[in-house]
DNA sequence: CTCAGATCGTACATCGTTGTATAGCGAGCG
DNA sequence: CGCTCGCTATACAACGATGTACGATCTGAG
């Protein structure tokens, strides 16, 4: 095994022996400690600039019993969404002077369980946790004993953090987006028929509301299953949606992959979008800006949960208390219109 | 701070006392010592599991100093083509038993150079680097003692294993490969004018050694600067293609993501794909499937990429010769062609 | 001039694990 | 029957840093 804490190997005592000093002076001049002589300070900092020393962190890490490495749990980093997402969370943790070590689930239950009680997460200090496949059952009876903050809208009312975003009325105001333009036949794409909780559920739930709100009929044939969200699954749901017969007009996929997807779909069978049929996403992903055309979606303001979300971590690690009261936060999402939706 | 090393705080000497045993029995079951008794090996194992016992992480690493982890620095995990390396070298260390730190340099000079001399790199038994701003000076001059593997075709001849492709003869691929469908007006964008090394150099001297196999003159007009290799650069790049009057009747994108805004730009201004003007990009990436139309692309193997660089640098690791020769592998590629440049 | 209180520095124990050296014990062999 | 050897388990000392407790100095007040 190859030899971390290198740098040359070289430790506190071969500083504290270079500055003259003994090794607790030296430990306490990387860790500010108020009471030193500026020039002992100065004698100790030019020795560890000259043999280049560093502290070993493995060694700092078991003495003070925290690492300083928060863990980012999420199905696949292959997902746009997720990407985005671990950007942002990794760019908010250096801001709080963390390290972010991600963990791929691949949305599968047991992978998602075993991040909970892997040796892993037994180095890092608190864990944000995004599941997909997980129930609120699975998460209580763990009883979990480590700072965690929840992410997305899988589960709720667990014991912990949570930042979320406002599903239900966010899938509304897309919806009423479509409406507004006219629009009468508006399919779904993404639900899971049989699941009880879920982004997927929720934003049925505000896809519904938006009809009702309108006067408008649900129509279970306009509901397209997707248990997948990427691309190829929103292809496939549009062209069953298609091949069915049933009139539509407008597309609100439930998520901007699952869109690029009914987009691919549709220009594949020669659908003029948005002249025949409008289409809106969610997630507003960088893809969405770039693609043809242009694809309106929710903004769920990616930036600001991963701030939230790191910020609620780290001040549970900081008060030492991974139990108390779980705090909700809820982010504000907004709607981006774009070509797939235009008028005109 | 909180206590890492949670689970309860149970430690080994926990496991001993309830197994009667010493805690280096404890640690010999762990460790797969050969000569410990069945019957006592069950005890351990037995109580191991009553408490709930997981091994401080912190601890075995500081005594064995190494952590079974490896860096990864890359420029952002936004970037397409970075988070989907990140997911693949995320799973081939998995099957190696590693763990990936990742960190991001936004591709800025400092910070590529911070990565290699900060505290975290500490924590890491070696390096997976794919640098876009560094050069190979930069590099020989820190005279760096842990196992590196560079990624990427920013530095040559570093004294690193490294991981490439062959990026001139893959260009040049692409750049036949439209020259094959009878396009004679070819463009280049991404092009870095007065840089010596990098992907944007190789890779317009393949384009330009297509043109020259094909009798083609090289002409400084079709040649497109960009260097911020995304979706906007490209786009813009393509605008100023179009604007600048110079015929044009196929695109060769130095990567995808400028490629996908070449497409954007082109449906914008009402420029058809593939009749009017045919593009290839680079990276073969997810989203290529997915566009309107669907992108040719050069696919570098990108899993083959992945595991082969963790596997040279795993090497490295359990040979613990950081030094040693340096080894160059070029990974295989494959032109794949889609509807952005199909004949007819 | 003495002594309390503020500064500055040190010795030692400790975090939890693993490498080294070695002790006990039985079996096999001459 | 005694000795060697192979197996099993142990005690002890590290790994490199930091918290605690306590000396050593210095300052200024009485």
């Amino acid at each position: 095994m190859g030899r971390a804490g290198r740098t040359g190997g070289v430790t506190m005592h071969d500083v504290a022996a270079r500055a003259g000093v003994s090794i607790k002076t030296v430990s306490n001049v990387l860790n500010e400690y108020p009471y030193i002589r500026p020039a002992t300070r100065e004698r100790v900092e030019q020795a560890i600039a000259e043999l280049g020393y560093q502290v070993n962190l493995s060694a700092r890490n078991l003495r003070r019993g925290s690492t300083g490495i928060i863990g980012l749990a999420l199905p696949e980093l292959r997902l746009p969404y997720f990407a985005e997402l671990a950007d942002s969370v990794i760019g908010a943790a250096e801001r709080e002077g963390l390290t972010v070590l991600i963990e791929q689930t691949g949305a599968e239950r047991t992978r998602e369980l075993a991040v909970l009680t892997s040796a892993q997460r037994q180095l890092t200090d608190g864990l944000l946790y995004s599941p997909l496949a997980l129930d609120l059952a699975d998460l209580t009876s763990l009883r979990l004993d480590f700072p965690m903050v929840l992410l997305g809208e899988r589960i709720f009312g667990a014991d912990a953090d949570h930042v979320t975003m406002a599903n239900v009325d966010a899938a509304r105001a897309a919806t009423e987006h479509l409406l507004a333009r006219g629009r009468r036949r508006v399919a779904t794409v993404g639900a899971h028929p049989g699941e009880a909780s879920g982004s997927a559920v929720l934003r049925l739930q505000g896809y519904r509301e938006a009809l009702e709100a309108a006067g408008l009929p649900f129509e279970p044939a306009l509901v397209a299953e997707a248990w997948f969200w990427n691309r190829a699954a929103g292809a496939a749901a549009m062209d069953r949606l298609l091949d069915s017969g049933v009139g539509v007009d407008a597309v609100f996929a439930m998520n901007d992959a699952l869109a690029l997807g009914v987009l691919h779909a549709l220009h594949r069978r020669g659908v003029a979008v948005p002249e025949q049929v409008a289409v809106i996403g969610f997630d507003d992903i960088e893809e969405a800006q770039y693609s043809a055309p242009t694809l309106s979606s929710i903004s769920p303001g990616r930036d600001q949960i991963a701030q939230t979300a790191v910020r609620l971590l780290r001040e549970r690690i900081d008060r030492g208390d991974a139990a108390g009261p779980p705090r909700t936060v809820v982010a504000e999402f907004t709607v981006v219109a774009r070509e797939s939706t235009a008028t005109s």
